[in-house]
DNA sequence: CGATTGTCGTTTGTCGACAATTTCGCTTGA
DNA sequence: TCAAGCGAAATTGTCGACAAACGACAATCG
């Protein structure tokens, strides 16, 4: 027999059933098929997937620490309805964030260590971006903001910039098309690492105000002329 | 009869059981009473409360998300321990969060309405400080930093700034008489106003910068040294 | 006809029980 | 003596059930 045998299966998925819940649910809200607003039933779930209430609660309090979902008391749990203003604080947090982590990860000189990761997902984003595949695109996008913030490492900042980058998530979804030229914003990542480059702290916190600045503007923008239309409408 | 007629009763205070506890348990881990490291079990915590495991749980998630608790698959919950590196990232993360909210509130001209009630708070903490009641004195120092978070007006501030305050709570509970002069810490808050009514944002920055950076150093500082302790008894 | 009250269905909050998993003391064998 | 293995006890993960709370609509009263 072999010393040590090729595994032929994978260690099938044993996590709680509560995570697989949280990670269905998240995917269908980060994808749209869950939109703001929508009430999202214990016992309805648990019917669709055949458990109990239970873990179903149990995913659903887990997404709502991590801002996707409300609870109302005695009312249950929806999905988290967002306003540009909130959009906007969001993207503020963020940037607090990420411009730190970006001048910490040049102070160390982590740059050399994590810059073909980098480049390799820029070319993803490309990629994706003319088979306009939005929604990918802005999940390779957050990765690579993630492996900044990764790198600088200070696992808050980690902790922190994921229970953002799930809300931008969804919200970017929900706005189709915001970007006017395929693979723009894409190649845009190219001006951040750049500034990663240069060694100087001041010029990749420039480099991210700028960046995350242009993503704000935009995508704040849209939000606040959706809310428009949606006032206008009654 | 009157138009608008005087609400006779406050709404009473009927928050589920699941935040009863979640706020009894907080308040055993910022006070010291539970211990990082500690196991806490459902059914024991369950038993002492006199109610099913089912509420115990969802404080414990609740305080898992707010990072007083972390919970091994099938092992249950214990007291976050804390090193003196992650607290570290912890203060900085707080920092960035808070230097921003200052200059915030400084560029949006709300310090006025704020003064008064920061001045209060530190009156409140010499106080404290004096009668040596250090715990209640850092939740005070805490709600002084927030209430600087909070007029920021940015809600995700806050949300932010509330999950590491308690932490930092629960740290700084931990050690004993931080600080060498009673008063000093307070006190020294009142330069924080000072840079917030000079109405430059740099200014509130620096002050910010400075305040937690003194916090920073001799709270890690006397954790490494507590670790350092630790290391050399086994 | 409008406002208040009663009722009903649905959903959450909580419970006690069972199965699965881990922990720990004990035995066993080298 | 000590390590490995076994089994009982304790603890978590999950379940189905019940009571309390909520929202909506019908019934009642002015």
């Amino acid at each position: 027999m072999s010393s040590k045998p090729e595994p032929l299966f994978q260690p099938l998925a044993r996590d709680a059933l509560s995570q697989q819940i949280a990670r269905m649910l998240t995917d269908a809200i980060v994808s749209g098929k869950l939109k703001p607003g929508d009430r999202v039933a214990e016992s309805v779930i648990a019917r669709e997937f055949g458990v109990s209430r239970a873990p179903v609660r149990e995913a659903a309090r887990l997404l709502e620490s991590t801002g996707l979902l409300v609870s109302h008391a005695n009312r249950g749990f929806f999905v988290r309805t967002i306003d540009a203003e909130d959009l906007d604080s969001l993207y503020e947090l963020r940037l607090c964030i990420e411009r730190e982590a970006a001048a910490r990860v040049v102070r160390e000189g982590k740059v050399a260590g994590i810059i073909d990761r980098l480049r390799a997902q820029i070319e993803d984003m490309v990629g994706m971006s003319e088979e306009n595949q939005l929604i990918l695109q802005i999940g390779v996008d957050l990765q690579f903001h993630r492996l900044i913030v990764e790198s600088s490492g200070n696992k808050r900042f980690v902790a922190a910039f994921d229970k953002l980058a799930s809300e931008i998530q969804a919200c970017t979804a929900m706005i189709e098309t915001v970007f006017d030229e395929p693979g723009l914003v894409a190649r845009n990542h190219y001006l951040i690492i750049d500034a990663l480059l240069s060694g100087d702290q001041d010029e990749a916190r420039a480099a991210l105000d700028y960046h995350i600045g242009v993503a704000r503007e935009t995508v704040v923008g849209r939000f606040r002329k959706l809310e428009a239309e949606e006032a206008a409408k009654r």
